[in-house]
Formats: C-alpha cells, sequence, structure tokens
DNA sequence: ATATCGTTTAGATAACTATCTAATTAATTA
DNA sequence: TAATTAATTAGATAGTTATCTAAACGATAT
C-alpha cells in the first residue's frame, strides 16, 4: 500500500473528484445530486466520496436515508502547505540510501572488495573510485617511489599507472623528496630515515 | 486523456516521484544516480522524470551522454497555490450543468412534459416539482375557486389535493376571495369581474 | 407490514500505470 | 572505426483504479 500522503494526492489526482470538491466548496450535496451532474452512477460517486473522506477533504451527515456532504476547507490549505513543501519533500528522503550509485560503483570496479578491476573513464566514477584508493593511503606520512609503488601493487595491476592518475587529481602530491596523500605536510625538515 | 491539472497532480502522487523531487531539492541527479538511490532500473526512471517533465517540475540539461535533472521550485509553489486553490476548483465547476439533478427529478415527475405523475413524498423533490408547478400559474392576478380548479386539472389528476400542497408550502396563497401565486397583490378594490 | 428510496458494498470488467527487458539512439573513448 | 555508455523508446506484464450492475442495508412512507 501507498503511503498516506500519496493517497492524499492520489484522492486529488481525478477529474471527477475535483469536480466533487468544487462543487461541495460552494455547498453541501447530496450523493444523488453528484450522480445527477457529474453523470455517473451512485455507486460510482460513493466511491469517490469514500476515497475524499479518507483523506480527509469531505465529511458526511446523515439525515434520512440521505447522506449530506461537505467539504473541510482548511484539509485543502493543509495539503497545499505541508504535502507539497520543499522542506517535507526533503524530510522523506531521509530513509533513501543516498550512497547507493557510489557503492554500487565501487561494489562494480572492487568485484572482490580489495582488487581494483580498471580505472573508470568517466569523470564521475573515476572520482569515486581515486577517492576510495586513495583511503588506503595514510595521509600522516610521506611515501618513497617504491612504497608507493607497493601499496598501488596491492590494489591494481599498474601502479605507475594509478599513481600517475592520482597525481593528476591532485589526490596525492609529490614534495621534499616523497609522495603524500593530499598536500604534502609541513616537513619537520625532513632528511633520511623518514621512510618507516 | 485527463485535463493538465489532474496530469500535474497524477505526477505528484506517486512515491517514487515524490522522492525524486526531495532529492532533487537538494541537488541535481543523473538518471543512474537516482535509478541506484531509488532501486528501480533506469528505463523506470526515465518514466518517472518524462512525468514530471511533462508537468514541468523538473527540467533536464544534457552533459555528455548524461542527462542532468534539476528542480522547479517555483512550479511546486504554483501548483500548490492554484491547482488547490478553492477559487479555482470552483471555477473549473463552471462547466458542469448544476441544474442537470433538478432536470432529472422534472423529467421523471413530468415524463410527458406537462403532466405531474405523483406528487413528490420527499422535501426536496417535493420542493422542485412544486415550484415547476407554480411557474405555470400567473403571478398577477386572482384565481377563483373554479379557475385554480381548472388551471391544476391540466397539470394533474387530482387538482384539490395539489392546491392543498401548494397553500401548505405558501407557494400559492388565499386573500380577497381569491387565490394567488406567491403573496397576494396589493389589491385595488377588489369587486365583481376580477375574474377574467 | 410492505414498498420505496438513497446509499453502500460486492463482484466484474475495462482502462490505466509502474515496472521490467530488449532494442535504439546519441555521445564518448580506445 | 569499433566498442562502450547513459538515456530513451518499444513492447510486455502485473497491479491498480474507475466504472458499472446487482445485491444488501437503513430509513421513510403508504
Amino acid at each position: 500500500m501507498a503511503t498516506e500522503r500519496v493517497q492524499t494526492l492520489k484522492a486529488l489526482a481525478s477529474e471527477k473528484r475535483l469536480m466533487i470538491l468544487g462543487l461541495l466548496a460552494q455547498r453541501e450535496y447530496t450523493g444523488e445530486e453528484l450522480s445527477s451532474i457529474l453523470q455517473v452512477s451512485p455507486a460510482t460517486i460513493s466511491h469517490h466520496l469514500a476515497h475524499l473522506s479518507r483523506a480527509g477533504f469531505v465529511s458526511a451527515r446523515a439525515e434520512g436515508y440521505y447522506s449530506i456532504y461537505g467539504l473541510d476547507v482548511a484539509r485543502l490549505q493543509e495539503i497545499a502547505d505541508n504535502t507539497l513543501s520543499i522542506d517535507v519533500l526533503v524530510n522523506r528522503t531521509q530513509d533513501l540510501d543516498t550512497d547507493a550509485f557510489k557503492n554500487d560503483v565501487i561494489q562494480k570496479y572492487f568485484p572482490d572488495g580489495h582488487h581494483l578491476k580498471a580505472i573508470p573513464s568517466q569523470p564521475n566514477r573515476r572520482k569515486i573510485i581515486l577517492n576510495e584508493v586513495v583511503q588506503t593511503l595514510n595521509p600522516g606520512r610521506a611515501y618513497s617511489e617504491v612504497q608507493m609503488f607497493q601499496a598501488l601493487e596491492k590494489i591494481y595491476h599498474d601502479p605507475e599507472e594509478l599513481r600517475d592518475v592520482l597525481l593528476s587529481q591532485n589526490l596525492i602530491s609529490f614534495a621534499n623528496n616523497g609522495y603524500w596523500r593530499g598536500k604534502p605536510q609541513a616537513s619537520s625538515s625532513a632528511g633520511a630515515g623518514i621512510w618507516d
């Protein structure tokens, strides 16, 4: 079943029902009157009114064997204000996994979770994947040429290509004789022995 | 085909499409991203976006072989303000024949257009029919007992009953020795010879 | 009491909608 | 040029909805 807000909008998304609302906005009507005016059977009118009633737009009052229907004007305004506001729409996306696309891409390029199958050519995929690769590097230290090679070798069959791509995207940098994740760290007068 | 306003509301009356609107309210998305997040095929996303696009809520911009979709915030507000306002709803009832019920009743009780089949027992039908009967009387003159009998005899098989019912509903009155349609006319010193 | 009346419910059917897969298109990359 | 990619369109199917007729219901009228 659909959620309440969709049921509410579906109640409105019907020519006949909008006409009923328009009529009830002017005065109360019985079912048989609506049936004559809208040229549909009483059963169909009953169906439409039940729909509108469920959504809270109209209320019925019994009088003899008549049901007399009236419009709840405030409810209409409430819908216009609340159901279609940006805030409400945004709020209802909270349950969604907005990282789904990112995760799908990662899943596809790291089928086993560790080894990169290929470097994506499309910029959006490439950005996601390279960002994932760079997570495996330590941001606080320098990598020698060999160390970077060894680190990337675990991930990809062509470490040098991967390194060059990371460089070109400014995800790693080269400074003070070493590679760094992101921008180079403020060097504490680097010398021999910084390669742990 | 449904009217434009119904198409617009139908575009909104869908959980998936409301979610798309909620997402697009936050930033632009491509179709494939929406496909991942909402867990439906790209074809289905395309279908939903076409729907929203037709209703004017989203617009697409091509970038490479991507379509990048964005939300028209003003359009949402416009819908909330215009489609669901009482004034608009009332306006759209102008095309309806709001006398349809009355006409149906008249048709049913005057099958040949002239002779009243029966006096309805339900107040709403009775009111319509008696009002129709009284139209056949001249408002500017007095009717003698016999004249009233003759006038109603043309319409109904029991003129006396009809006359009494009209009297009880105050649709005719008795004053200055004669019957009048509605309230009695200011008599110009009535005497013999007023029975034309 | 019996019949009548407006409404509602049940059941059936036709029209519509959401969704998928497959084919097509337009653009990009190798 | 050939292969890949995202988007769209076409066609099929399952689920939903609008509408009708007929039956059931609750109240009124004869």
